[in-house]
DNA sequence: TAATTAACGCAACCAAGTTGCAATAAATAT
DNA sequence: ATATTTATTGCAACTTGGTTGCGTTAATTA
């Protein structure tokens, strides 16, 4: 028997089945301190000591699934989180570049509009774009 | 003491210390027979009767140095790699797009005009951008 | 407060890619 | 042709980001 909840976390609300547990807490208050995307091992390293990497993984891929979260694979084929607006477990829409700083190790999501043109004789249904270099701290 | 020979496969010619060995002619006639982009797995699955995992991925490396070939992350974080045009040890200058079709796995190289535009604020060194969506033959 | 079950911790596992080292085989010198 | 040099190879062991199975714990509901 599936049961549904909401839970309300500061001005964020979750429809589904996800408890508001001490690891989501944690969790989604990292994403609330840093407004940039976070790779999986920075947050297992940041909180190893207060939750298993286990639980990192499985709560981020939760969180994904519920539209608070967007992935994409970073400089390494690391895998990086970041927070998504105006998504749902419903439909993801903001598939959007990436820019990492080679300097600081930064990772931002830029607008959709930097977005790759169509190309002639395909459908692209995804866009992973990943773009490096210097981000405006360290470019100056 | 450093000595240099020149290396004719075929039509392609190198310039460096490289061996002609029974693993790199193996590893170029993959890129010969197919003109898009093979993963290093596949590369592994191809050859492991012939050569070591261990071997492919450092001829692989060895002929990126060299400018015969260029890599990239594809969409699990696999590494990828293509021939290059006109490249050389000394500079790569193919920075470009790559296509993966999300039916029959198959890569190709895009044109460079694909590119991303310039951001405001930062200064992009390196864009690695892999489309996902239907090929040519899968789309029809 | 008790019952239900999603979420957790742990340990073991998986797989792509790397490293150290002794053996081998291209290229060069004689 | 043969000996010498040393880049390259195979093998086994390792590294590491991420996953899986399962028994226990704790958030939610009755
Ligand atoms: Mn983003
Ligand atoms: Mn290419
Ligand atoms: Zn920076
Ligand atoms: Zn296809």
């Amino acid at each position: 028997m599936i049961f549904f909840s909401s839970i309300y976390l500061g001005y964020i609300c979750f429809m589904g089945v996800l408890r508001k547990t001490k690891s989501v807490k944690l969790l989604l208050s990292e994403f609330e301190k840093q407004s940039t995307a976070i790779s999986a091992i920075t947050l297992i390293e940041r909180l190893q000591s207060k939750m298993n990497k286990t639980t990192i993984y499985r709560v981020l891929e939760k969180l994904e699934d519920d539209g608070f979260l967007h992935s994409f694979l970073g400089k390494n084929g690391y895998k990086w989180y970041a927070k998504c607006t105006n998504c749902s477990s419903a439909e993801h829409h903001d598939v959007h570049p990436h820019f990492q700083c080679t300097d600081c190790g930064k990772v931002d999501c830029l607008s959709k509009d930097a977005l790759i043109p169509n190309i002639p004789n395909r459908k692209v249904d995804v866009s992973r774009v990943v773009l490096q270099g210097k981000c405006e701290d360290c470019f100056t």
